[in-house]
DNA sequence: GCCAACGTTGGC
DNA sequence: GCCAACGTTGGC
């Protein structure tokens, strides 16, 4: 199994919003980058778990977990020229962009800061941590996933 | 709202 | 296939 860390703004879609969902799950669509692509459709396998971080609010950081439930399949709303993520270039006989579903599986007891992330030894080669990543899904290594968990599940 | 960093585009 | 211009991301 592997971890990732799946990014979205809040104000669009955040974690509260995803444990409201039906089953609590959602597809994870939009996501226009290549790399990004690349990992929805080889890698992210179904039973992986992922980081549910928050950006482009105050303050960023994780916010909980989530896991995959389906695995990468061709993201439908690149087709939808009413969509905000509508691409021409994708079609239904070749799609371009993909996407997985999650679930939610927890909200963290203590939401994760960037600021703690960054100040903590054993996260310092984290992708989010560095400088001008701007990639919306990053593989997180184990040793990460369980110093970051902790830090979610202590308590106040 | 600023702006650095980065990915993408398109002219050549 | 280079690379400047442009648009977007996202922390601050």
């Amino acid at each position: 199994m592997h971890y990732w860390l799946f990014k979205s703004e809040p104000e669009c879609f955040s974690i509260d919003d995803l444990s409201h969902r039906p089953k609590k799950t959602e597809h994870w669509d939009g996501v226009r980058n290549y790399q990004a692509r690349n990992m929805l459709r080889d890698e992210i396998k179904k039973g992986d778990r992922g980081f549910f971080y928050h950006s482009n609010c105050q303050p960023p950081g994780i916010a909980g977990i989530i896991e995959v439930v389906k695995e990468g399949y061709p993201d439908f709303t690149a087709w939808d020229i009413h969509n905000e993520h509508f691409d021409p270039k994708s079609t239904e006989e070749k799609p371009l962009w993909y996407m997985v579903d999650v679930k939610f599986i927890e909200k963290f007891p203590h939401f994760v800061s960037l600021d703690e992330i960054k100040a903590h030894p054993a996260l310092k080669d984290m992708r989010i941590v560095q400088r001008g990543n701007r990639l919306s899904i990053t593989p997180v290594t184990s040793k990460e996933w369980q110093t970051i968990v902790k830090l979610g599940m202590k308590q106040k």
